[in-house]
DNA sequence: CATGAATGAGCCTTCATTCAT
DNA sequence: TATGAATGAAGGCTCATTCAT
């Protein structure tokens, strides 16, 4: 009985909290977190600007705690993705389909001023970069495995560990992504992206397969 | 008389402008430049908080100041490292050479807080964007003109535009760069750049000439 | 029945005010008054925010109770002091016996944070006052007591009603503890009160009695 | 030329420190140093809130600032006070009226509420500690120079050092002026202080000098 | 009696910028 | 050109208290 009381309280500040975030979110993506203040976002959920302090410790802290979460929505995605592509499709022409989509994400979905924050937040938190990392493992291990199907089919050359190569790949997403929030709005992401990693695969195919 | 007077002062003036920006530069670097007061600058160069505004409208307008300044140095570096390279080195391996400077210069010149520095200026700030963009405009030909050389010798296909290309290879110098600062001190920069450009410039190259 | 869970309910909710009493008062002695939040005592008790409401109005009614409540131990403490004291004794040594004794309570029993607390609280909240005269009372008529067998038998000089005296008294006490609290830890307590006593009682001492 | 332009300048600024310098404190007395805010005080002063942090680093430097200069003050105007006696009187007399004088200056020049406030603001800085020591400390010295010459001419007993003997005379005045602040507005003080000090003198006099 | 989410006034402090000198 | 006192909006955060459950 009194369980279910609780419940229903810690339900209701779950929801007061997942409000917070939802809208800090939005507003840290569309002025930046620097140009969001305590108050910004408490004014959007519709608050006390005490409750937010409820359920962060600080403003920091929100960040934090955006961060690791987003990932997860982010990565689901991908692999969702991925499942939808025909089985016999070439590991090169997934990679290049994988990109597309995730430029797609990124854009779309993401967003500019979200993924600058979130550029600009791991440059600038340390403790976070853990965050960072973590932030694209499962990205990582969605390319591992496709280049390592790649690999088993003769299709790319192992001239390095899959893992490492699927750093590059993503190292290369990062770069492209960069240089899109700079080039903003001048800059055709997915085109840039596809063009890049023609090169980059040509590099990696075997050569007899091209 | 008068004129002499106002050279001197002038003079002065140019001299205080210096120190407010390599100081501030300093500070930037050292502390990011979120971190630093326009109170720290002028303590720190010995002048009155006021002085400041003489020379500078804002800090801002020294922010955007110091990136676009900062651009030529560096430029200037690269292309004193090129014409160090022996005339009948390939293409290939001269953009090989370049990137490793570049990641030496990365690394010990301007180093790895301000590098970040860097990278948060120019995400934070739409108008800085231009200096961002201008900042490795010089690099971006030097590239171009070692790809041409290598296209007209037929070492690397002409699929893209050497403008075009150039921009890939920045792009992807701004990957790893941006990798560098979220995995440092972990992230053996050079060796990954150099594995990073040996899979894309394999993509460029002409295959046969392998 | 229901009369027997209301008892047992009673029961619960004193043990939960004695709870917040004995926290409260070891932090406020820990930390001093102003430095500790109803957070921070309802964390130490392990109960609800809104509960220590169920039981004190708020933090200032709390302070008030606390400070009455802990004159009646210590008074009671004194009284049984006196009481060990042999019939015979003079008066003067009595005082000189009781003023050692109030030295080692304080000291030892109240200890240094908690005497702070008590000065500090009893200067900041008017109301409180009337706690701080009934904080005492005890005290006063303990030693006018004392003083008033002296005067009878000849020890001690009337020249002033022996309620004055008392006074004069405590208030030396009172002198003697918060040099202590501000000298602290390098002021000797009981010497230097069985000093300053020697002084007192001498004065009030009938001259050919010395 | 240029310093005469500062000195203006600095004066100016001085004013203004000294502005809120006084109204800080007259509103610490009135209303207790923790019931004033930064705002009050600014708003009391005329200036800006940011003027505030010109001139002091913070309240807690503000209020150091207000006791250790406040002590300047009141131990000059009893030196002063001292010199105004007749050079015959005897040494326990100069000491009433000096007891009697310090009494004034509390009552009519510091004030209740400021009294309060230095008290309990020594009671809960450690640090400020150092200033409340210093704070008496002329007094210490004026004190011990009429009782020694007090010893000197066989007046008093030389039973302590005379260092000691004006300690005990400083802590008689400290618990009359903190009785007075629990006491307030019910109690006389110069009358309970003067009785206070003649059983205290009493002590201290030769016995035969009576 | 107990809970804990929510409140919101209030606090101290920072800092880019202005302006009279 | 140089100064530095003054500004005041803004920010992050605290905490005693309330109230629906």
């Amino acid at each position: 009985m009194k369980k279910e009381k609780s419940t229903r309280r810690k339900e209701q500040g779950e929801a007061t909290k997942k409000k917070i975030y939802d809208n800090a979110l939005r507003l840290f993506v569309e002025h930046g977190v620097d140009n969001v203040t305590i108050d910004d976002i408490v004014t959007a959920v519709g608050i006390a600007r005490g409750t937010f302090y409820v359920h962060f410790e600080s403003k920091d802290a929100l960040i934090s705690a955006l961060l690791s979460s987003r990932a997860v929505i982010v990565d689901a995605d991908y692999e969702a993705f991925l499942k939808t592509l025909p089985e016999d499709m070439s590991s090169c022409d997934v990679l290049v389909a994988l990109v597309g989509k995730i430029c797609d994400v990124i854009k779309d979905d993401i967003g500019y001023e979200t993924i600058k924050t979130i550029y600009k937040v791991q440059l600038t938190s340390a403790p976070a970069a853990q965050d960072a990392s973590g932030y694209d493992r499962a990205v990582y291990r969605l390319l591992a495995d496709v280049l390592e199907k790649g690999v088993a089919q003769g299709e790319f050359r192992a001239l390095l560990p899959v893992e490492e190569l699927s750093n590059h790949l993503v190292l290369a997403l990062r770069g492209l992504t960069y240089e899109w929030c700079m080039r903003y709005p001048n800059f055709n992401f997915e085109e840039q992206a596809l063009e890049h990693f023609k090169l980059l695969l040509d590099g990696i195919k075997a050569k007899g397969k091209d």
